[in-house]
DNA sequence: CGCAAGTTTGAGGTACCTCAATACTAGTGG
DNA sequence: CCACTAGTATTGAGGTACCTCAAACTTGCG
């Protein structure tokens, strides 16, 4: 399962480098590190579980590419999606003594690189890397507001509303790593997942998919998503930018 | 605003104290330390902001008594609570350079702490209270925790089963801060407020308690809630303990 | 007593859901 | 190259778990 590939795709480690190069400025040295970890990379096929819910934290993972989610499965079957994980993300935790609390699933096939040595790194007292401490707390601080985006979509927004707040959160976290340009994007995701990760029926997302392509705010082909109406539908979602 | 009681409520501190020993043993030292905190403390009344939404997370404080939470309102008035905050939680952020993300308010009269001492005491390196960081670990997750659950309820739960379950969770963190015995507390919040956790409507609240009274699953009289059937309410909620 | 806040009830509407059938698409084997 | 399948998207029809609006009742309080 794991392949040697160091030279050949330096690209899937610039786009962890990328997403941490928001939140803190990265040395030479910072940076081979990271693309150091990429380098040791595993593939996995759509739906298998990446992290086990009741696993120690110990093992968390950088998302080179694909998606890939957070999830919680009721005693009937019921899912709901947590968190939806992009690459450059993290998956799993920070914290010492951590419990992951939920578990991880690739929604697409996906390849992801071991993170524990670069925690470690972060957190090691007086060490080179310490500068990579800040990097964590700040993806933890954006992983709670995605958390919080979640509460309020299904709690108070429409079914129109959800969807347009989730695709501009979508547009903003890929726009961050390089993976979207003017408002379109891909999304790899089936409308199923979409339900779960909006705690809607399938075919109320697929009507409500409809509803706002017939009013041209945005169109999808080939799982390519183009946001026509950027601002309109900021507006109807009453979205704020990711911080 | 402040008043010094540094005699005459202990058991304001031992509040805290309580929710922190299920993390940790705590010395002596540490629970005086936790105690001196606690004598700073300040009073609100219902509805006030204890903390702003854009604040930058250096003056978090520990709830002494009364509840708490955060929210978000939407531009059309609609409000979505976020997070309860019940005596003995920490409001605003461990995080070093955190912002809150999110505004926290007093739900009913509440009194609080600064916590900024302790986190200063928990992460100064070497210090003799770098136990403490184990607390604000845990307490982290257990507020993960918390956000997880809100997603699971708003977005594939009925408003019968997110009912059972807020109050299961009511009832489990009460209980390890001392302040329920027996599947019975005190829960002093309006309706409306829960309708506004549970992205519900007031009326519908309000039908769906009586029909868990009518059904003999639970009472309420005079704020105090008693879970009557624990087990059978864990079951219909798919309700999880709080870890 | 009279007001304000909260709870309860009724009536009607709607934004969702479920079930079920049909169409599309891509991959698989003959 | 076509049949076959499995997964996904779409459409229709009918049901229901919610919502909104509005009024009445209850409780606490100055």
């Amino acid at each position: 399962m794991r392949i040697d590939i160091a030279r050949g795709r330096p690209e899937l480690a610039a786009v962890v480098a990328r997403g941490f190069a928001q939140f803190a400025q990265l040395n030479d040295d910072e940076s081979s590190f990271l693309a150091d970890q990429a380098t040791n990379f595993q593939r996995f096929a759509a739906r298998s579980e990446l992290i086990d819910e009741d696993a120690d934290g110990t093992s968390p993972l950088f998302l080179l590419s694909g998606w890939a989610c957070r999830a919680r499965t009721l005693a009937d079957g019921r899912r709901q999606i947590l968190d939806f994980i992009l690459p450059g993300d993290l998956i799993g935790y920070c914290r010492p003594g951590g419990r992951t609390l939920a578990a991880s699933f690739a929604l697409t096939a996906v390849t992801v690189a071991p993170a524990a040595r670069f925690y470690q790194a972060a957190f090691a007292e007086n060490g080179p890397f310490s500068h990579f401490a800040d990097v964590c707390h700040a993806v933890e601080r954006r992983q709670e507001m995605r958390l919080l985006n979640q509460i309020v979509r299904a709690g108070r927004q429409t079914a129109y509303e959800r969807l347009a707040h989730l695709l501009l959160e979508f547009r903003d976290r890929l726009e961050q790593v390089g993976l979207a340009n003017h408002n379109s994007f891909s999304m790899p995701l089936t409308q199923e997942v979409l339900a779960d990760g909006l705690g809607l029926s399938v075919v109320h997302v697929n009507r409500t998919l409809q509803q706002l392509r017939r009013e041209r705010l945005l169109t999808i082909n080939d799982g390519i998503v183009t946001l026509l109406e950027p601002t309109l539908l900021a507006q109807i979602a009453d979205f704020r930018p990711m911080i």
